[in-house]
DNA sequence: GAAAAAATGTCGGTATACTGATGATAATTG
DNA sequence: CAATTATCATCAGTATACCGACATTTTTTC
């Protein structure tokens, strides 16, 4: 290993998006790229702030829209969260594992198979808001609060744009 | 299924951010989950350009750091592309069994694990890049073309304030 | 130079996320 | 009403992506 990286100045490092780290490295350049390093990132915030909980971004999804909205069968839960349904399905086991939501077959339908929340289920969903919300919060801290909501607008903006791909549309309510 | 949906006029749903759809669905106002949407969305994206290839967005991120720096380790790979060095050796596996990399150890230090790409593997990662690139020209053509740099920076202040968090550490360069 | 610490890769385990297929049920069409 | 079509859930398979634990090798410390 290199013994001696010569070390750079703090001033240097914190200024923002420095143009010769994209020159020389590509990957910085694409976009598709950057969401993803972000989206791990929200990861690691949302376990770090919610460790005590052993739930994930996407379960917590899921006990928010059934919270709302109990009674929902696996296909529109994964138009609400723009998942696929097979995946909807795996989080589903494992929540109802856990005892946080029960599923039946649907007495009007038996092809669906209705999802609703335990009370444990709710009592873990309201008790794990507050530390939701402070991933939230931390993951856009570094922008400026007037950026903020350019930068959720923007992101809207994509997600509509391009809500057709895939196997799942998103179809929100 | 509900026979007859009232069919929401086009002018309508050409609106961006809607506010009534955020005030009623909150998953809508949380950062990660829209974060979370636009990576898929760009997974989506990429698959279609790049099909003929069966390449995806990692793989071909870590063919593009590989060609211009061969003979990295796995920790190093990882620490470029900002993925686990567990992760890192599962796509170099599947990379391998395509012949499109070699691995072989380093005569220097008997711990570390070289990869550098075949010549099969430096054609490809020049047929893909005009494909590649419509993927990330694509995702960004909803915004304005004057927001995209800004979101962009946005996205890149994001990454350096939270760069620190899981196990593995973004060390470009 | 020997013991302790650090770095590297691998293995096993878990969770997300997709495709393709299959089977069961419901809706549509003739 | 029978046949076709569509919808829904499930299963198998694949690819990211992480953690913890372990063995091997190198570096550091004493």
């Amino acid at each position: 290993m290199e013994s001696r990286v010569p070390k750079k100045k703090k001033a240097e490092s914190q200024t923002i998006a420095p143009h010769s780290l994209v020159d020389r490295l590509p990957l910085w350049a694409r976009p598709g790229f950057l969401i993803r390093r972000v989206h791990q990132i929200h990861y690691a915030l949302f376990f770090e702030e919610c460790a005590d909980f052993g739930i994930t971004p996407v379960q917590y999804g899921l006990l928010t829209t059934l919270s709302l909205t109990p009674d929902l069968d696996q296909n529109s839960l994964g138009q609400e969260l723009g998942i696929d349904r097979t995946n909807v399905a795996d989080v589903l086991h494992r929540l109802s594992r856990r005892g946080l939501l029960e599923r039946r077959r649907s007495e009007t339908d038996r092809r669906m198979v209705l999802a609703r929340l335990t009370p444990e289920g709710e009592r873990i969903t309201k008790e794990m808001y507050a530390a939701m919300q402070r991933a939230q919060e931390r993951l856009l801290e570094p922008l400026r609060p007037e950026e903020r909501g350019a930068f959720i607008t923007m992101l809207i903006r994509l997600i509509d744009a391009n809500n057709h791909l895939g196997r799942t549309t998103f179809r929100p309510s």
